[in-house]
DNA sequence: AACCAGGTGGAGC
DNA sequence: GCTCCACATGGT
């Protein structure tokens, strides 16, 4: 069943050939992966660009993706099994993009998403990502993100790693509000602590949607929607749908909803989309802000 | 200067 | 269950 094997060898899924060495991961067929479109689709934070060369930082780890010709890229990092995982190659984009693009309303969006890859995310890193998420603007999100690293995170040969859990235990309120958390500094220490104490950390990758789901709302600083975005990023969970102002104004503008609360919007889609309603959340997302730019 | 940003917590009903 | 409102902060 495996369609991989690990170091070295030629990689051969049933849609992207991709092989390593061990420092690299070489993509021969990007169909269905685009860097810029999956780093900047607002499900991660930590990324940027120079001179057309994205990085992308992940707990201790660190990847610089190289456009080599339009369908070849080389991705030079820290941890090329890491990354393999990271980025998702495992999974067959072909059949989701395809099932979502049978949906007349969503066909547009899914061809110019169709390089968006859903990242296989660290879950502590998630949770501190969202909570920090609510109500804010992206490039202020990266910015937080950026001084909690660089402040609290152990330095590596390639910059600052994400801090562990210990580590952020030692993070007071005030050296949050410091990195520009405002008012949630106080969510992002009271959760750390409980994330701390308890096996959730542990507990919640085995529970259902519904499950997680309610022990993710009961921590401080997650609602509704931070929870659907850990569940989405995090837990890889994909019969969820987060509803934020952009959800809620493709609703309204291009689905023509009449819904008001934003549980039964994300009702709504998820009714339609079922087992992908994560995936077309994401291309929804990241089309409906396609003239917002990010770098 | 109001309004917005990948919303949440709390009070009041 | 719901509907209001306060909440840090930087950008437009």
């Amino acid at each position: 069943m495996p369609k991989f094997k690990i170091c070295g060898i030629l990689y051969v899924g049933e849609v992207m050939q991709i092989h390593t060495t061990q420092d690299t991961i070489y993509i021969d067929d990007a169909q269905y992966f685009d860097p810029e479109a999956t780093l900047t689709s607002g499900q991660v934070f930590r990324f940027d660009c120079v001179d057309n060369v994205w990085t992308i930082r992940v707990q201790a780890e660190f990847a610089q993706i190289y456009q080599i010709s339009p369908s070849k890229y080389k991705i030079l990092c820290s941890n090329p099994n890491f990354f393999v995982n990271y980025f998702d190659f495992f999974t067959k984009y072909d059949n989701i993009i395809n099932s979502l693009s049978k949906f007349d309303e969503l066909a547009d969006c899914m061809e110019y998403g169709k390089g968006v890859r859903m990242l296989r995310q660290p879950l502590l890193e998630v949770i501190i990502n969202f909570i920090i998420s609510a109500n804010n603007n992206i490039p202020r999100i990266r910015k937080s993100l950026d001084m909690i690293c660089s402040r609290f995170g152990s330095p590596t040969n390639f910059g600052y790693a994400f801090p562990t859990l210990d580590e952020l235990l030692n993070i007071s309120i005030m050296d949050f509000e410091e990195c520009g958390c405002g008012y949630r500094a106080k969510y992002l220490v009271d959760t750390i602590r409980i994330l701390a104490t308890t096996d959730l950390l542990t507990a919640l990758p085995n529970m259902s949607t519904a499950e997680a789901r309610r022990e993710l709302i009961a921590l401080p600083g997650i609602g509704p929607k931070v929870a659907d975005c850990i569940l989405l990023f995090g837990l890889y969970k994909f019969d969820v749908f987060p509803v934020d102002t952009w959800v809620q104004k493709i609703y309204t503008q291009d689905y023509h909803g009449t819904q008001k609360s934003r549980t039964k919007i994300a009702d709504f889609f998820v009714s339609k989309y079922g087992e992908l309603s994560g995936y077309a959340q994401q291309y929804l997302f990241y089309h409906k802000r396609k003239d917002i730019k990010l770098i």
